[in-house]
This record gives structure tokens, C-alpha cells and sequence, in this order.
DNA sequence: ACCTGAACACCGTTCAAGT
DNA sequence: ACCTGAACACCGTTCAAGT
């Protein structure tokens, strides 16, 4: 009967939660699957080709939750960010796998076209709502970057300490606003920080939008 | 004689932009520096910590430009996020080193420093100049990472090709809006597209900064 | 159509041994 | 203090051969 495509990228994805992209190695996938590595190229050119497969599958995720005619562009937007960020993070090194791909997935390609909508019917012209949808893309991209960085899974607890103690170390003698930010950087709350982010974007569009205010 | 650490890292990044991240081996490191692939790891520990110092050499050309009195504050802030890109786009795969980064570096600590004195001085409190100075920057690399991504050496243009007119057939059929904006999405006018990103996160800065409006 | 055996040309990393 | 030889335990990928 032999393997499918969509069961490789699944057990690819479940993979990439125990070992992480560094130790997802076709070799490895291909036991998982009961098979051997070789036969991997049957399905996919190369493995290169398979993560792009698995950006897109994790993508898939984002779930299109029915419109309430109640909400606002904003908050339209908004929930499609937290999904992205929610389907970046649901596996180790989710985003790395995502930053390896191009936004013509027919995946990415459905995210961007769902953060588009509500700009284009609060009238927003095709540019503000595209280069507006992708700006908002490139900041939940760059943001889940950094905070799975910074995951315990990612990153052992001793070598977090030794990194947050070399920080404060520099920062005191060479860096006097990051000292005095100390606390708010090393903020736990990245929800709060990643609404904060948004909330600059979502501002700055609101402006564009409304240009008599 | 030997090697110096600062050495390798010149080479690496000399070596970064022949080969590409994904070409660029400990072996061949040691060939272009006349030396044996072991003699590395007297000076580095593993690969990654090799690839955190080139990140942070990568970063340690944003220049710190004097500031002159007239300039505001979204002006010098908007200075140090284009020298960013500048300093993620000299290289080949610039983007793709940082982003397995984090932001303890010395270097990087030194933008976020550059990036967060202008809003202090403006009246933003800790929390507003950090927060606001790291989600620039992570839209910055965000935006690198699509940008470069996209460049002639990182794809070949037949599959660039390819990949444009997938995006169309998917946009026509399934994507309305997408489709609509399809010149502006393929717009190669980078330098605006980041500029646009950046003006959405200045302005909600500039709203925090100045509530009373 | 789909899989395997076996090989090719590499990797990162370690470590005893050299100078 | 710094480098090398030689090895270990892997990689991604190809391809003739099998069913």
C-alpha cells in the first residue's frame, strides 16, 4: 500500500516536537514511517521540499472562524495574528520551519488573504491592505521567532541564566536605557508584549484608514 | 601564528556570501583559512556558537551615526531600523544567521540601546521604548527574511517564475483579494514596502508618545 | 507505482598526539 | 597555547534493481 504525502508531513510534524528541526533528518522520518530513507524521494524531491510542505501544513491551522457582522476590522485582523502566532508556536521550531518558506503557499497565501479582508471592506485600496496584511505577518513572524528562542525546550535553563546574566552585566555598564528596562524586557507576559506589537500596527493602519481624524 | 577568533569570523562571513548558509561547512572554513576542520573548535565550541559570532559581527556594522540635534525622534529611530536591514541584507542568508540569534548579544543589545534612547528622550516610559524598540526590530527582521528570501542568489529565476505564476492561479480562483492586489504584492519596490511597515508602527509609537491628541 | 540496498560524497565533533 | 590525524557516528541524495 506504501505511505502518503499528507502522513509524511503529519509524522514530520510530530517528529520535529520530539527531536526539533536539527534532529529531523530524513533517516530518522523515515523510520518513524517504517520505511526507508530512499523512498522518501519518491514523494518528495528533496528535503527541502518537505519542509516547505510542513510550513504549509502547519499553517493550515489557522482556523477561519465564521465573521460575526459584529466585529470590527480590527479585531477581524487582530484574531487571525493571534491564530498565526497560535499555529507557529503549536510545534518546536515552528517558525524556523516557517521562515525557510515564501508567502506562495496556498496556506500562507489563505492567511494572507484572510487579513486582508477586513481592511479591504473597511476600505482600505489594495495597497494599504496588502503591504498592511504582509507588514503584520512580518512582525508575528519575527516575534514568535524570538520567543521560541527563548522556550525551555529551545534552550536549556542554565544557558538562559548565563544569557540573562551576561545581559544585565553589559546593560549596567554599557547600555543605560536597557538597564532601566530590565523588567519589561525580561517580561514574561508575551502575550501582553505581542498584543502591545500588533497594537502599534493595528494603530498606525487605523490612521490610513480614517485619514480625516 | 595561528588563527584569531576574529579571523574566522571574517572569513565565515567572506565564505557566507560564496556558499550560502546551508554551504557553509566547518571543512571549508578550514580550507579557506589554510587550517584543519578540528582546529576550529579550539576557538569555538560548536558551530553555533561560531554562527552567534558572525550574527553579532553582522549587527556590529549598524552604525551609530551622530545625532544631530535636529533630528526627532522618529527619524533617528527610523535611521537605526534601515541601517538593520542594511546590516541583515549584506550578507547572503544575513537574516537567516541572526534569526537563530537572540537578543543577548553584545551588538544587538547595542541596536535595541540606539533604538530605545530616541523614544526615552521622546517621553516613552521603560516599557513603551523597550517594547516598542524590539517590536520594530522584529519586524525588521521579519521583513529581511521574505525580502531576501525572494533574492536572485537565494532562488533560481525559473523557480521564482514558477512560484509567481502558482500564486497567480491560486489567487485567481480562491483569493479575490489577493488577486486584486497582485501588482502591489509583487511590487519589487522594497525600500517602500519597508518604509510603509515601519511608518505603521512609527505612527502607533507617536500616538503613545502623544496621547493627548 | 512504489520501495529497497548499496553506495557516494559529504557532515559536526572528539581526542590523543604532536609542537 | 594551538594545531593535526584519524576516527566516530552520522548526513542528504542517487540509482539500479526489485515487486
Amino acid at each position: 500500500m506504501g505511505i502518503q504525502k499528507e502522513q509524511v508531513v503529519a509524522k514530520a510534524l510530530e517528529l520535529l516536537d520530539e527531536t526539533g528541526l536539527d534532529g529531523l533528518t530524513m533517516r530518522r522520518l523515515a523510520d518513524a514511517l517504517e520505511v526507508k530513507a530512499a523512498s522518501l524521494y519518491w514523494h518528495f524531491a528533496s528535503k527541502q521540499v518537505l519542509l516547505d510542505a510542513m510550513a504549509d501544513a502547519l499553517v493550515a491551522e489557522v482556523a477561519v472562524q465564521p465573521t460575526t457582522a459584529a466585529q470590527s476590522w480590527r479585531e477581524r485582523l487582530m484574531a487571525v495574528a493571534v491564530e498565526m502566532r497560535g499555529a507557529l508556536q503549536s510545534r518546536r521550531d515552528g517558525a524556523r520551519v516557517f521562515a525557510g518558506t515564501y508567502v506562495t503557499m496556498p496556506n500562507v497565501m489563505r492567511v494572507g488573504e484572510m487579513m486582508m479582508a477586513p481592511l479591504r471592506e473597511a476600505g482600505a485600496d489594495t495597497r494599504l491592505a496588502s503591504w498592511g496584511a504582509f507588514s503584520v505577518l512580518y512582525f508575528v513572524l519575527g516575534f514568535v521567532m524570538e520567543e521560541s528562542g527563548l522556550a525551555p525546550d529551545a534552550i536549556p535553563a542554565a544557558e538562559l541564566e548565563q544569557r540573562t546574566t551576561s545581559f544585565l552585566v553589559h546593560a549596567l555598564t554599557m547600555f543605560p536605557h536597557l538597564h532601566a528596562a530590565r523588567q519589561d524586557i525580561f517580561n514574561p507576559d508575551f502575550d501582553s508584549r505581542f498584543q502591545f506589537g500588533l497594537d502599534l500596527m493595528l494603530d498606525g493602519l487605523a490612521a490610513r484608514l480614517n485619514p480625516s481624524r
